[in-house]
DNA sequence: TTGAAAGCGCTAACAG
DNA sequence: CTGTTAGCGCTTTCAA
């Protein structure tokens, strides 16, 4: 067993509730001499409270609970959100618990995860785009237990990003740059917000413009399928015919997510079409980043801050879980980079 | 407060140890009645076992701890690795809770983590790949507290992979298809054992076939920091430039990593070489990944054995805590995707 | 087959 | 300023 607040308070020569209360910051009533007495005890021993203990005790256990998919498409782990988040736990000496559901599990109406299943969180951060088990939101709200959604368009208790806007933002930014023949670009795939939010924020950028907007969808294979069937994919084809058959009609191209700018980077270098000089290229996503050695031009969420302002919210949400609090909807900004150049 | 096992006692009407043991499948000792009661009462209750109480009073957290730093180069986190890890500690009822380390904190040698300056976990999973502080490590040893390393070439209480065989599998593979004008690329970057190991084993096996390795290093900025000044970015410029002034002496090109694939693939687009008709291209990596509409011919590790390896030590390392575990080394396989072709 | 008693390590409420 | 008493919710031990 490890060093107990008992040997530190025989140690120092005194009771066990005034080591506990000199050694959690509150030994101001206590002489200046038995303060360091039971500081030096502490550190001598080398203690380190017991966490369980100290919640079994308080009824908190200072910590929030992680939950999310094992399925990329239904709850992408941001891993600057993720830190974001540990960040400002840290800061209220909180811990993070991490729970995640296989899509077996997510579909079987009887699987509960553990974090739900047993006490041992004060709250919850739930990191679903869609797709959320109704029986796990009822049981949630049935169980009183503080949650936040991260991702979700909810009223209430939600924190997610104004996709229309960054759409039009993305949009925007092209218009300004003089282009005028901008086509939007996506791949198919599933039907989270962020999908026709985005591309009718463009629409709505085009359309105040005076533009015709211009929009295409193509097949493709989910890039995290790859294990499947690595030689199978067809995407890349499917985007240089499309460019090729159109390149005349095109100076700009804004797509729904980093995934298709990427192929199409690769595309238009295999057309033979320069970017930026012949071919400007802005995604909307979640962080600036640099895939190939060129620094894409594109939308980013304020990562930091969605965190933080999940954890914040959680916070209130704890303190007094039977208010709602109004969903916080975040803005993206625009970062231009490599891909785009004025026409 | 929430429901209590005094309570689920009371309804069942019977002592609340009885309800303990029915609860936590050793009630076959009590009548299949009182089973069934205490079940029934427990259900209907909806009570949830206080994790924090039996921790307390069992002395096992039944969780696990994940440190790592914010550095991405220090500290890569493979979702697909944290998976397997939460996966295997699913299926033996405990958590995983996580814990990172910023840069500032890193380096000052006053600064603990909170899961090691308080009783909180069973045992930790370091996630640092090299620059572990030795103070750290030091206090990890002197608590006693069971760690096991990941991706960290030690003696003991690691698991890490063979880069020196997957470096080789590469090498190996492209000669197999024919290849003899075969060179290794890298960036400049960080000097983890990987990247001297990984050359190594091209550099082995190109020896082996009686050929010489043709070894390059290129400058990059970093990836990951795009954020500081986007438009500066000249990775693809030297690509392509060296590219450009040796595509007669080359044709294949095995890469460190797939940053370096990337930028290769799109250098050769611009370039006007096919890949794989013209170049073949082969990296070291971690998984399987298609970022450019084309799958990339790769080594992958084993990351679910590698997160559940980790946790299988991890257990008996708890179980046995003085005693020091062989490490265990993995092996990658090679990936064959579209990106290689036969000469 | 069941219950009573004890105690995990800690914090909170009081008394002195 | 300091100690005593009590108890968080649970599991373990022992007696019936």
């Amino acid at each position: 067993m490890a060093v107990t607040l008992k040997e530190v308070a025989q140690q120092a020569q005194i009771s066990v509730p005034a080591a506990s209360l000199i050694l959690n910051g509150k030994g101001d009533i206590y002489s200046k001499d038995t303060n360091e007495r039971v500081q030096q005890a502490a550190r001598t021993l080398g203690y380190r409270p017991n966490l369980a203990a100290r919640a079994a005790r308080s009824g908190k256990f200072n910590a929030v609970g992680l939950l999310m998919s094992d399925h990329p498409a239904y709850s992408r782990l941001s891993v600057k959100l993720l830190q974001s988040v540990m960040a400002k736990l840290s800061d209220k000496e909180m811990h993070l618990t991490m729970s995640q559901m296989t899509d077996a599990q997510f579909t079987d109406s009887k699987f509960l995860p553990r974090m739900l299943r047993q006490h041992m969180v004060d709250g919850m951060l739930i990191n679903y785009t869609h797709h959320f088990p109704e029986h796990l939101s009822d049981f949630i709200h049935q169980l009183k237990l503080p949650a936040i959604w991260i991702n979700a368009r909810l009223d209430h208790d939600s924190v997610y990003p104004d996709e229309f806007h960054a759409g039009r933002l993305a949009a925007q930014y092209l218009l300004e740059l003089g282009h005028r023949k901008i086509h939007y670009l996506e791949f198919e795939g599933s039907v989270h917000y962020s999908r026709t939010d985005r591309r009718e924020g463009y629409t709505h950028a085009m359309m105040e413009a005076g533009l015709t907007p211009m929009h295409v969808t193509l097949p493709t294979q989910f890039p995290d399928q790859v294990d499947l069937d690595p030689m199978s994919c067809d995407t890349l084809s499917h985007v240089t015919n499309w460019l090729k058959a159109n390149r005349d009609q095109i100076t700009a191209v804004q797509t729904h997510s980093p995934w298709e700018a990427r192929v199409l980077l690769y595309a238009a270098a295999k057309c033979g079409l320069d970017v930026p000089s012949e071919l400007s290229v802005v995604t909307n996503g979640n962080e600036s980043f640099n895939f190939m050695g060129i620094a894409m031009s594109s939308t980013v969420l304020p990562l930091t801050d969605m965190g933080q302002v999940a954890v914040e919210m959680l916070m209130k949400k704890i303190a007094t879980p039977q208010k709602r609090i109004r969903a916080k909807v975040l803005e993206s900004t625009m970062v231009p980079a490599q891909t785009t150049h004025a026409i």
